[in-house]
DNA sequence: GGTTGACCTGA
DNA sequence: CAGGTCAAC
């Protein structure tokens, strides 16, 4: 389909995509430039263009398909989270730590993307024991292969996020043995049949209606996934908002920054010390304290380091 | 219960 | 080692 550029309206620092979409949280999101971001959500492929009168978007889907601007917008509004207030919580949260207020001056307009959940389960599942780099080449990975074709923009063809059902198919192990995933390939093959006999994706999605402990535990069931990848997903698209991902950057940083009881004295991130660090921030920051956490620790992600070091060098210019 | 090492791969 | 998980002490 033909597309133009669309305004939606919104500041910056209400929302930042060059932050948010680039962050860690989600890995299928390709600067273009300077300015623009290119990559799949419900179904279509979008791009994204940061000004100072708010985000500029195209949108390009399968041929079959009609646009509305009525239904993107919605779809754009659901992925961001724009009805909730960003500027809100960031006082809250800078009034409850000085940390936080010196991070967040560098880090305005992050926000969690509300996302899928088998996306953001397997790709998370992906996570372990990888970089940020790599993570994001197997998710391609996926998707090209068993991904049905959205479209093509720009001679670039773009690929849905495989279903559980095509991942839960038995020559699937072995087939991502052969792309290079390791050992991840099992837990996802395994994850995929798992979610099958549990009615497909309706039971993840349902686990947006149960408390967070109890999703957590759930999630928990399933092979390749832990206390951190459940907690990722519990947050990135289960909407608790107060799950707490503790990685081992995380870890060292509240050791080294946080003044946690019991923290100290384990030499390892044991499950005590896990629970530890989510309750400290839980009780820091409260409801949103998975928002605060993020904006906190993604500022000192090491693809960020760049962009920071950017920032400065212009500003003394 | 906390600790330890293996597990795939690639930079 | 990299944004972990699992199983065996």
């Amino acid at each position: 389909m033909a597309s133009v550029w669309k305004r939606l309206s919104c500041d910056g620092d209400v929302l930042n995509l060059g932050i948010t979409l680039v962050c860690g949280q989600a890995f299928r999101w390709k600067k273009l430039n300077n300015e623009e971001w290119c990559g799949v959500l419900s179904g279509k492929v979008w791009t994204f263009k940061q000004s100072s009168d708010g985000i500029y978007y195209k949108v390009n889907s399968r041929l079959s398909e009609v646009e509305s601007t009525t239904q993107n917008e919605s779809i754009l509004n659901d992925y961001f989270q724009l009805n909730i207030d960003l500027h809100h919580l960031y006082d809250h949260w800078s009034s409850r730590d000085d940390n936080f207020k010196q991070v967040a001056a560098t880090i305005s307009g992050f926000r969690l993307l509300r996302q899928d959940p088998v996306e953001n389960l397997f790709s998370f599942i992906c996570s372990s024991n990888n970089n940020i780099e790599r993570i994001s080449s197997m998710v391609e990975a996926l998707c090209v292969k068993y991904g049905g074709i959205i479209t093509e923009v720009n001679g670039v063809v773009y690929h849905d996020f495989p279903s559980i059902a095509t991942l839960a198919e038995p020559q699937v192990e072995q087939e991502l043995r052969e792309l290079k995933f390791g050992y991840r390939a099992k837990f996802i093959h395994e994850t995929a049949k798992i979610l099958m006999k549990k009615c497909n994706k309706d039971w993840l999605i349902s686990l947006r209606e149960v408390p967070y402990e109890e999703a957590h535990a759930a999630l928990c069931e399933l092979p390749g996934v832990g206390a951190k990848v459940a907690d990722c997903v519990c947050l990135m698209s289960l909407d608790k908002t107060d799950a707490i991902p503790v990685d081992t950057h995380v870890w060292q940083i509240s050791c080294r920054d946080y003044n946690i009881p019991d923290l100290k004295k384990s030499k390892s991130l044991t499950n005590k010390a896990y629970k530890a660090i989510g309750d400290h921030f839980r009780q820091l920051f409260g409801k949103y304290a998975g928002w605060a956490n993020s904006v906190l620790f993604s500022g000192d992600l090491k693809k960020f380091q760049d962009s920071k070091v950017n920032y400065i060098q212009v500003s003394l210019i």
